[in-house]
DNA sequence: AAGACGAAAGTGGTTGA
DNA sequence: TCAACAACTTTCGTCTT
């Protein structure tokens, strides 16, 4: 019995493609062709028709996008300016037409992780995707297209940053920190920080400046919360020994 | 047994011809 | 546009504590 089932129902479309078209072919319901008049009047309604389809689609869509920033926002416990922020990116993308081709929550994600960023209180790509939809390499991509194309400046990332929130989720205390915070600086005169990911070194000297102040954690630990693997952790770790060698003491 | 180590192969992005 | 390259990841066997 497959009969008059009709098209069928897609989530797809915001109004599940329920609504009746009006058609294009100026006969009746007869077949029969219909006066000019009443031609006129029909490509006026479906020109309206047209609009208003648009027009409901794309505010949902903003909506939408709107509210998964607000979720994503909450769940990572960032502060209000940061959604305003996160919004005004991805309206700036919206009006560029960015969107196409991609989908929404990857462009919310990315215009959310652009916002921290900016702001110098930035998550990871990891932390963003596990709270999105969206894999850590997509939102990545998105993120840095979105940001080319709207000319934001992207200075890249200071391991300085990712420092006080690492510690705090290792319950690590100020004197950790501060050694930690040390060590980057360091590390950051004599220019061994350039093309290194932030995060890497931020783990390591983490890791060093746990062991220095005698309040060690093990690479697992930190690589856990860092999201860097031990063996990133190892190289870099290891590299700032030797480079820095003396230096690393207080 | 857990932690640390490092070799080897794979991934995604950048750069330079 | 393509190949070489550096950084990073994954996986896994070995050494150290």
């Amino acid at each position: 019995m497959r009969t008059r089932t009709g098209v069928p129902v897609t989530y797809a479309i915001h109004d599940k493609g329920l609504t009746t078209i009006i058609s294009s072919k100026d006969k009746d319901y007869h077949g029969k062709s219909i006066s000019q008049k009443t031609r006129a009047w029909f490509f006026r309604l479906r020109r309206w028709q047209k609009r208003i389809r648009a027009s409901n689609a794309s505010e949902k869509n903003l909506a939408f996008a709107l509210g998964e920033i607000d979720r994503m926002s909450s769940a990572l416990g960032l502060p209000k300016s940061i959604r305003e922020v996160a919004a005004i990116i991805y309206r700036k993308a919206l009006a560029k037409n960015l969107i196409k081709g991609r989908c929404i929550e990857a462009v919310a994600a990315a215009a959310l992780y652009a916002a921290c960023r900016e702001a110098n209180i930035p998550r990871t790509l990891d932390e963003i995707a596990a709270v999105s939809r969206i894999k850590k390499k997509e939102v990545g991509r998105t993120y840095k297209y979105i940001a080319k194309k709207i000319g934001l400046i992207m200075k890249p990332v200071s391991p300085l940053d990712y420092i006080p929130r690492f510690c705090n989720m290792l319950n690590l205390n100020g004197s950790v920190q501060e050694r930690a915070i040390e060590i980057v600086k360091r590390a950051e005169e004599r220019e061994l920080i350039s093309g290194k990911a932030p995060i890497g070194i931020a783990a390591s000297a983490i890791y060093i400046a746990t062991i220095m102040c005698g309040e060690k954690r093990t690479q697992k630990e930190i690589t856990e919360i860092t999201g860097v693997t031990e063996v990133t952790l190892r190289n870099r770790y290891k590299e700032l020994c030797n480079k820095l060698g003396s230096d690393l003491l207080p």
